[in-house]
DNA sequence: ATCTGCTATTTCGCTTTGCGAAACCCTAGG
DNA sequence: CCTAGGGTTTCGCAAAGCGAAATAGCAGAT
């Protein structure tokens, strides 16, 4: 979508925003100025109309801007996400009593999944994501079952032109991604096998929409000393059927969303 | 901080934004335009460049707006929150443990306070607030316990101009509002007899900083059928314990942080 | 205490560019 | 085929965003 009516103020100031925002640290106007690439003076301007609006918060003490408890506020409010949130949390609880293990939705956003919600494996070593935090679509079995199930070409819009890799064991060509894909789509469920994080090992199954796009995905995950084949099918299997079951409860709202493309780094 | 130096385009287009993440479902721009009273137009623009910025997503099969995945990423990634947060967490674990009640986390923002975690009773019965939700500060439990640790002018910056109702049950005066805050800090707890949801009682503590200055407050709330005055007496003491212990492992980090008044509806 | 270097504010005039009324399009329903 | 009700585009004016440079404020060092 490009577009010659994009007011440029706000342009800048969401960058602004988003400086801070990706930040885990209260910044500097000095220091958010170098980083967006930006006079002071603008920034200072953007960062003042910022706080006024209550997006970000200043502490005066050390002259500092951080996010804003609105934005915490807002990330909750996105209804056909909660939506989705509410309809897959019973069965993730279930899923977790079930097998002791972490069990995530995520949805795809640009090249990346985003982790909407979380059920925590109890064991003292479990794999964290966190809420609202990102890994890439085609290192994750979220993301590569998500991916699994697109038409050739929209596929391409949400895989980065470069792979990345992420430990010893990602995937680092095209042609090895797409066989993963086609075996996740005729299996039903896409797997990563410490190709994201070191040791860490993921069944993902698509939640599709009734017309089978996707539009989130689900998976179990769990450290590699807990999870062999059988165990794995088993999860495979149970994720499956969840995912069934969700799916075909999804036909009254319309759950597609578009988002536009992220900009690589 | 009133200022001179606002940017009137992003001023208003924050509203804009305001507008559609404080909607629980997706707006067109004839919507937003009425609500947020700007010019059809104008409106239009600053939907664009939001969707641009990833700050909203744009649904073109139905024309409407709704809020982007980047907020949800960004709501979870307020440091000082989500430090503050780490250190409650295990805390409120075990009392959710100990008391099969659902303890709660909230800090102030302006007017209101804004639950930032929780950890949910496993009763079928129980109430349920919801991260990033807000209720008004004078009507609950944790709001009380921290506007108790105010100074009085302070204070009257946090409290709406007339109080209203929220149950039968609400706090209708200053006057009375003033002698519970009193009795809140002399006893180290506040309470909420179902002044802010009918049939809920809370029992709220503050969370201080080294200097004294209340940052947070944490809770345990129940249906006034499981909890007499003998076990909120309980909830209390572990509360202020509880409260007592983090206050004291908050003195490396400076959690403060000004956030300006929020304007009254 | 004074100086020094850094960063946050403020000033100021230019002209960029945001603005919104009105005209235009386009889809859906009659 | 026509009408209604959105969304989109045009266009010219002047409001107001811009950033260089000057100023103020605040450390820590001498």
């Amino acid at each position: 979508m490009r577009d010659d009516y994009l007011v440029k103020p706000v342009l800048k100031a969401m960058q602004v925003l988003d400086c801070i925002c990706s930040s885990d640290q209260a910044l500097s106007l000095q220091h958010v100025s170098v980083e967006v690439a930006l006079p002071k003076t603008t920034v200072f301007r953007y960062l003042r109309t910022l706080v006024q609006s209550g997006l970000l918060s200043y502490d005066p003490e050390r002259d500092v801007y951080g996010v804003g408890l609105k934005i915490i506020t807002w990330g909750r409010s996105n209804a056909r996400l909660r939506n989705l949130r509410d309809v897959c949390i019973p069965h993730m609880r279930a899923l977790r009593e079930r097998f002791g293990e972490t069990v995530n939705l995520g949805v795809l956003d640009g090249a990346e999944i985003v982790y909407i919600e979380i059920a925590e494996s109890q064991h003292a070593l479990r794999m964290q994501a966190k809420i609202g935090g990102r890994d890439p679509a085609y290192t994750t079995a979220i993301g590569k079952a998500v991916l699994s199930q697109m038409p050739e070409d929209e596929r391409l819009r949400h895989i980065p032109p470069k792979l990345r890799a992420r430990t010893g064991r990602t995937l680092r060509s095209l042609a090895q991604l797409a066989l993963e894909l086609d075996r996740a789509r005729t299996q039903g469920f896409a797997e990563d096998n410490g190709e994201n994080e070191e040791g860490s090992i993921c069944v993902g199954v698509p939640i599709v929409d009734p017309a089978g796009a996707p539009i989130a995905g689900m998976s179990i995950s769990a450290p590699a000393a807990r999870l062999d084949a059988a165990r794995k099918a088993q999860f495979a299997s149970m994720l499956r059927r969840v995912a069934g079951e969700i799916s075909a409860g999804l036909d009254a709202p319309r759950p597609k969303m578009m988002t536009p493309i992220r900009r690589q780094a």
